[in-house]
DNA sequence: GATGAATGAGCATTCATTCAT
DNA sequence: CATGAATGAATGCTCATTCAT
């Protein structure tokens, strides 16, 4: 029990909330420039422009900081998979929450890198990368169902392994995108790939007429 | 004198090779336990009975190690997917080549880890795998277009775009299983889900007659 | 501006005043419970309901509180050492000074603990140590005189040692029941042990008739 | 399980156990210089000519060292404490044991300080003096009895208090000297004070005739 | 009078790496 | 070939102290 307290979520005043914040934002930046291994705290202090001891007065280390970035990642996550389908064009859903996926992907695309980078070495960013797909899976599982009830979509297939493919193929090619920021061997444009995925899984789940 | 060089590829005697492999061997195993980022060289020459100084009569460093460990994986890799068709069952090969593949990455998966774990941060391992998921690419478009030049497949489609977006659903749902861990959602038996996948695969690029 | 005086002894208002004895009070049993070493300034404002900063104005730093601890026990102390002795009962005197320091010292355990662990390092401390027992041992050796000259006692035996002597196992004897909390081999009433004390010392000294 | 073990006892080759032994008996001499809470690891492995990672081969931090030589201290203890008896002269015993015991506590006064600045602050070093310091009383009781036994002392008193309060006495007084280097009132020779402490305990305890 | 923010020196600790034996 | 000792740079973390509000 050596004292203070590790770290309040919120600071009580503005200055200190908007410290955090910049402490938080800054991080994501070092982050995705040289992969969390590479950051020292100096480095994320320096570039708040604070010493190194108040990032103690904000997190208990640099693997705290890094896990509330990651929880807000999943907080927010994967509402956009809702969308509203339309029963001429069974493709436009698939195809619209894609891209929406993809516009997500690439706007944290630093907190994914992490995500992936970490997995193998901390158990907890293991447990939230799991947990954030096990959403994003079920999801796309949800709505396979309901196109299965529609008799839109084969009924041989299992409509779970499918989600958690078709959920693969697209947070894999997301990652290679933006994070490893290949072409990938050709450089094809992303809504052209969006357009063909989307493609290639309605023409081959949606029953044959 | 003119310099003893560094860390010869290959040790004279028998018993300098077999600690040099013993070392790697072990170095696979740790890193496959917790992530490169977790293992030291004193974990590595401790888990093969050594001290710390002999490490580096084999390697300049960790990453020395490392690199040499991924070499080797390129250097086998891929060679599977060549796999005889059946004119009469076009998803065999498909199938087949999917098995081969978890099998593969199975047997790799400390290696696979590295790689994702990786190629964010360090240039030369993103090129490696990067390489690696060209060659995979690449013959699985090399399959496609001999299966669209056969007439039996969807020819409204970017083959080199399908070949990314299959193999990224390959690989990534290995990484998945076999360095992640999951089930994924619920437990699904790996024949079943090379199945699924290869069935959907098909189904969705082979053209309806 | 002639600079403001650091840490006036006695603040001007009311609040200030009992905030002051607040932090004197929280460090005492703070120093009992955990050691001086042990505790921090942010120890003792938690404790105390402040924030850390709110410290300096009472006091310098953590040696600052400490001394004007044990400055104030200094000023009160030993005056029991006075009790009337009775013709009749040469033991009496000794043992009821002796309860009456062991009550004293029991009531002051934490500061008689800070003499004890500081006075090695800091010379201050030593010194108002030394002072303390200077004054303990001087009140005894008075009191053995007095007895002398009554010719209660024997005459060959140094007095100024002798009451050295007592005064030494008097307190380490305290300091081992109060401070440290022991039994001490076997759980002997404090009571008990005044008295086999008193007895020894008036047995061995009293002149024989 | 961070690796390497903590710090092996005893190192394999001659220079190791000599190193180990030097940082032992420079950090002795530290801490009775400047108190354990002053030297810092530094301190100690400047003084011993090594660099400061020299130090974390041979001990886990400086509490363990600090540990390591209390434990040696007590291991070697109190023998002395049994010294044959002269029928003809009780008194004799006590004298030379005292005398014994002075100087083994100057001998080891560096250690004896440590044990006093460390015993509120550090349990296992409380636990280390409580020990020592009960074996020395029981060595007393001991003896004490045999003289009860051989009819020569009074048998109205507790033998164990007896024995706590002469050790106390012993114990403490030699603090005073060694430790704190008080004289302690008026400049005493060391063989006087323990002529009077004995000549006090065998007047005080010898049955009158 | 009190607070929360910020500082920065101080220090322990880790660990890759070198080297004499 | 192998070991144990030693190095020293890198870095995290603590905590007393100052200060604007």
């Amino acid at each position: 029990m050596p004292g203070a307290e590790p770290a309040p979520q919120e600071p009580p005043t503005t200055k200190g909330r908007s410290t955090r914040q910049r402490l938080l934002s800054v991080a994501t930046d070092l982050f995705a420039e040289k992969g969390y291994a590479r950051v020292r705290i100096s480095d994320i202090t320096e570039a708040a422009g604070l010493s190194q001891g108040a990032f103690y007065r904000y997190f208990k280390d640099r693997r705290d900081l890094m896990l509330v970035l990651l929880q807000e990642l999943t907080a927010e996550a994967f509402d956009f998979v809702r969308v509203p389908r339309r029963a001429d064009d069974p493709m436009y859903s698939v195809l619209r929450s894609t891209q929406l996926y993809f516009e997500f992907y690439d706007r944290h695309r630093a907190l994914f890198g992490l995500l992936v980078e970490l997995s193998q070495t901390d158990p907890d960013v293991a447990k939230i990368w799991a947990e954030s797909r096990r959403v994003f899976y079920s999801r796309i599982a949800q709505s396979l169902r309901r196109e299965v009830r529609a008799r839109r979509l084969r009924t041989d297939v299992d409509v779970t392994v499918a989600a958690e493919l078709m959920g693969s193929m697209t947070e894999f090619y997301a990652f290679q995108r933006f994070v490893l920021g290949d072409g990938v061997v050709k450089d094809v444009s992303l809504d052209e790939s969006a357009r063909t995925l989307a493609e290639i899984w309605t023409a081959g789940l949606v029953r044959p007429a």
